[in-house]
DNA sequence: TAGATTGTTAATCGATTAACAATC
DNA sequence: TAGATTGTTAATCGATTAACAATC
């Protein structure tokens, strides 16, 4: 029904988020979107062009209130709502995740924790103790989660995601080097440490080049 | 002097790596441009095009060799050339990237570790030994980093990007939530876990809305 | 040679920036 | 009211896709 808005911008509105959060804890009321756009490092254009995509929360003479924007931001992003999450796989990026994320403000509540390690099934994390993946099914079926956090081998990767999806999750924050198949019903975020690595990597070769 | 290539082919060229990577292990031997783009789900125009800006790898009626290609991005990556890096903070990410990511094949070749905290200096990972951040200096003076993985809170995070900056570090792979302060002579790579959180949660409250 | 597929130019599409009337 | 700044339309810029001649 409503226009989709351009992955571009849905791309930004975190950055968005955070510095409006931040300017928030200064104690700053109100901002334009030139005075943003200068600590943001981006054109006043783009901040409102951004912004009405969802509406207007700005006036004119004025420019935008920070805890009244940062709220509708917040909306806009879904973080109002809880959405439930497991964690598949605790290896240790699994593990450095539960300790050091903060699901509660970015919209998710971790609610299980799952391995098929015999050393690690057992084991508390937070509040929580790491199940046996056999199990999963049925928690599933219990507490509906809705996102899965896959932090499993890249080997198995595909097949686990394939399991999860048959049993009803349709969202995936992907850790695993693997690539998941893509689904019209499912989706995902990827984060691949290794791309990021060579994207600097390239980077720094570039910028050598320039300096010999 | 050469034109620079526009940042959405860089962001592309690690995923043209691992592809050709996956092929190569399969024991592919050549790929036409229409077969990867419908391996990756992109256009075949988009991948000559990508690929040209870089020189013609390709042969008329043939396609590409995938060994010579995956050999040839590799060194328009960077990776052929493994710059050191240190890791600072040492916290769950920070261990947990040491465990996980293999530096060697992607461009780095880690030769230290920092932290400040006591509990921590001392320790053995992988076949590194945690050493006091006070020592850094010397140590930068002595190896000659090119590159540092910041892990660090992000209340001192830019504080120690500063230092290390003056210490000669001009390459980030940024870990911390804080936004490092841009400067023309330093490249940097944020991973936001946050951010793709709440990306994520963006996606499925627009999904459910659709659904409703 | 005929067929296939590249490298590259041209056309299209989308995203960013600029401009300005509306309005607080 | 005058000044500031938004919301929004128009202009520009860049990236993607399509087309095709070159060539293996």
């Amino acid at each position: 029904m409503e226009k989709s808005v351009s992955s571009s911008v849905i791309k930004r509105l975190p950055r968005y988020y955070r510095y409006l959060g931040e300017l928030l804890s200064l104690g700053i009321e109100r901002i334009s979107s030139k005075e943003l756009s200068q600590r943001m490092g981006i054109t006043a254009s783009q901040i409102r062009q951004d912004l009405n995509c969802f509406g207007g929360f700005g006036q004119q003479g004025y420019g935008y209130n920070v805890e009244y924007l940062y709220g509708e931001i917040a909306k806009i992003l879904g973080l109002d709502f809880k959405y439930k999450a497991i964690l598949v796989g605790v290896g240790n990026i699994g593990h450095a995740l539960t300790q050091n994320t903060n699901f509660e403000k970015r919209g998710f509540n971790l609610v299980g924790i799952f391995d098929t390690d015999p050393q690690k099934i057992g084991m508390k994390i937070q509040n929580l103790t790491v199940l046996d993946y056999k199990e999963i099914k049925s928690f599933i079926e219990a507490e509906c989660p809705t996102m899965a956090i896959l932090s499993v081998p890249r080997a198995v990767a595909n097949q686990v995601a394939n399991e999860l999806y048959d049993m009803g999750i349709k969202a995936f924050l992907n850790f695993s080097y693997a690539e998941l198949a893509k689904r019209d019903d499912v989706v995902v975020e990827n984060i691949h440490l290794g791309d990021s690595l060579m994207r600097l990597c390239y980077k720094i070769s570039e910028k050598n080049k320039d300096e010999v």
